[in-house]
DNA sequence: GTCTATACCTGGATAGAC
DNA sequence: GTCTATCCAGGTATAGAC
């Protein structure tokens, strides 16, 4: 610690702010406390929440990259690149419990408030749909790739949601089994 | 039109707002433009606004139950209640799409401002899961009744945010007949 | 680059006339 | 029960000194 300028750091702390209190909800006062900087000097950095809604969302697609091509070279197989993407419930547990799914409640709150950048957060989604796809497809199912992809994703999200409010690792471990073995009977319909 | 008291009214725009726009996003000058009184009336009604949460949340629950019950009568058999269940994915589509599902939707956003109205707010989930369960029961799955009904939640769940980030009326059919066949083998299963 | 001070607005909430 | 007027806190944003 830290080779990090300040405006990273604001982006860092605007990230995990906007995970665990909502856009909204985080004040500019939120993120300079945090950040130890003035809220004036605050706006020499970005002009704009709007502006730091933009770096938030960017850096995470950034972010989400960078996993999904971690993912490549530590799963073998396809099956077992997908199993990385099912096993981030159980990987992000504690925070999900807390918070639910950075990409789902993002995307959510962004489209009631009727949000301008609706659309970029979107983006985190078919990130990981078609990286998804992409694995179905090696695993020899490019007729229905995409189909298993949106389902799986949704199943996912589903049980962020439902983690997040019951408060249930027993239940996430037992979806994260379920979601395993739906997975392993698709790839044997394939081969 | 209308029997309604000003206090119903406002409950009843307040309940619709908080949907479409969302809990923090929507303000007493929103609601009281809506039903056509002043703001400062509007608190000789509700005297804060977490009083107009409550009051939300407590008509929600009140008609969720009453939708159960009609469920209870539409359905002749377990799996066909269960599937009344599931369709409501088709029978509020556009608003799915729209807006993502009023109870997750609210539940996540709560989480997300620590509000104090979170545990009422999750009575919605637990009717339908503790509904669910009763019907698993009676479909013959008493042992693992409630696991089917949250699993069967956290699918619904999942299809309404993916339905709202991506706006796919293809998509939600896919998975409400993905669920229903889900349901029809659980139920062989049983007999 | 960082600070203090401040302008401006919105939103929740109150008082009191009618 | 309904209104107008008003207060106050907090949030975004700017100006300008250091």
């Amino acid at each position: 610690m830290t080779g990090k300028t300040t405006s990273e750091e604001i982006v860092d702390v605007a990230d995990r702010l906007f995970y665990e209190k909502g856009y909204e909800h985080t004040s500019f006062a939120d993120i300079a406390a945090e950040v130890g900087i003035s809220r004036g000097n605050f706006y020499h950095h970005f002009k704009t929440k709007d502006a730091i809604l933009d770096a938030v969302i960017s850096q995470r697609l950034t972010n989400t990259r960078a996993m999904l091509e971690q993912w490549e070279t530590d799963g073998q197989t396809p099956e077992e690149r997908i199993r990385c993407f099912i096993r981030i419930l159980i990987t992000n547990q504690t925070k999900i419990m807390d918070y639910g799914c950075p990409v789902g409640t993002l995307v959510s709150e962004l489209a009631k408030l009727n949000h301008a950048a609706q659309n970029d957060a979107n983006r985190l989604f078919t990130l990981f749909r078609d990286w998804l796809a992409i694995q179905f497809s090696a695993l020899g199912r490019e007729a229905d790739a995409e189909d298993l992809a949106m389902h799986l994703l949704a199943r996912s999200q589903g049980v962020a949601t439902l983690a997040n409010a019951f408060h249930d690792e027993r239940f996430i471990r037992a979806e994260v089994d379920a979601m395993c073995g739906w997975l392993h009977a698709r790839a044997q319909e394939a081969a």
